[in-house]
DNA sequence: GTGGTCTAGACCACT
DNA sequence: GTGGTCTAGACCACG
């Protein structure tokens, strides 16, 4: 069973960092394709929420279709590449743009912005 | 008077938080080389902090080089272009830094992440 | 725990004048390298300072690496013999200056000052 | 008329620092052997004191036999080299004692601090 | 009015 | 018990 850090702070609801963190943990591949994640009460104690609070995560990121329920079997990261492919690169999307708008409140350019990462 | 918004979150010193914020106001140009910073009382105001707090943040730029005092009259922004360049570059290695970390958390390599960029 | 005593003129701050006094006991011996000091509220009981003071004093020693902190333990003489030295012969480079300075007040040569100390 | 830059502290009294550093004025040579010294109203204006402080401090001078007093004419440094020479080397020992003394205080013995002074 | 210093007293996290 | 942070409030020198 692959075990993660869970890591909150006080500014927004724990049920949404959970989401995210899952998230980061799905698309980088610590929970595969098609794998089997932890049950839900072994992730709320991973986590030390409650678990109707990793419940209420889980339910969201299911809504994103990137896991999915099997009845009496657990929950299972999808299948579906595309998919995993497609939040991913959503993240890096966001993650591009939290760069840019770093680097911009620091009065540095779109185009420097990228000149400095290549340094 | 340029006016700065200040923002905290409870993880950190407050003080932290106040040289992080003054240092980009500073590098961005907000407070230009040369100019007169508003007084330490001001800016205790603006920031809804002690003032004493505020005065630390400030001797703390200010054992950075990056303001200086002149005694009766105020603290002014360094002339020193060459400093403000440094501090700004420092600052942008640091979030290229986060960047390529917080790709690298999602799975995505270095190579990749400049790619990204391009986008 | 090695007592100290400290005397203050109301010319300087005092927290400056801890700063001095503590680093010459430490750069004396009187705090061996990688001994404890005492704590920050005994120190200030000793110099009759409020402990704010003294912490700031510290805080100076600490940004010079005279000393280090181990957050719930207390703070520490650096255990670098090397910035010992270092420190040392910085504060001896001053007393020699002092001396020639004060010397050539009263109208004494260098040359003739370090004859004067032969005697 | 030669003009001192007079500084007092607060720890003692003013006209035992009046005496020493119209002491260190005269052995020095500021005011040559034999030469007049200004008025003690001229004095006193300089040092911005009260004339009978600094009478009193003239008075230990003489009594020390560094100035002599011609009825009519004012005050004057002694012709006696030999006095001169005496008082300025009892100040010489002073600052070499206190110097040693300095050295000793951080730890650095008598021998090492001759070298030092040699560097 | 400016920055700087100092005290008193409180609260926090950590162990 | 340790160091660290923060606030409130006061006083100082300087000009």
């Amino acid at each position: 069973m692959q075990v993660i850090q869970f890591k909150f702070d006080n500014e927004r609801p724990i049920y949404l960092q959970l989401v995210e963190q899952l998230r980061i943990a799905i698309v980088s591949g610590a929970y595969p394709a098609g794998s089997r994640l932890p049950s839900v009460r072994e992730l709320a104690v991973m986590a030390k929420v409650n678990p109707n609070t990793m419940q209420k995560a889980l339910a969201e990121l299911e809504s994103d279709q990137l896991i999915f329920t099997e009845r009496t079997n657990g929950k299972y990261v999808t299948k579906d590449q595309r998919r995993l492919e497609k939040i991913k690169s959503g993240l890096a999307k966001e993650l591009v743009q939290n760069y840019f708008d770093a680097m911009a409140k620091i009065g540095i350019t779109r185009a420097e912005s990228i000149k400095y990462l290549q340094k």
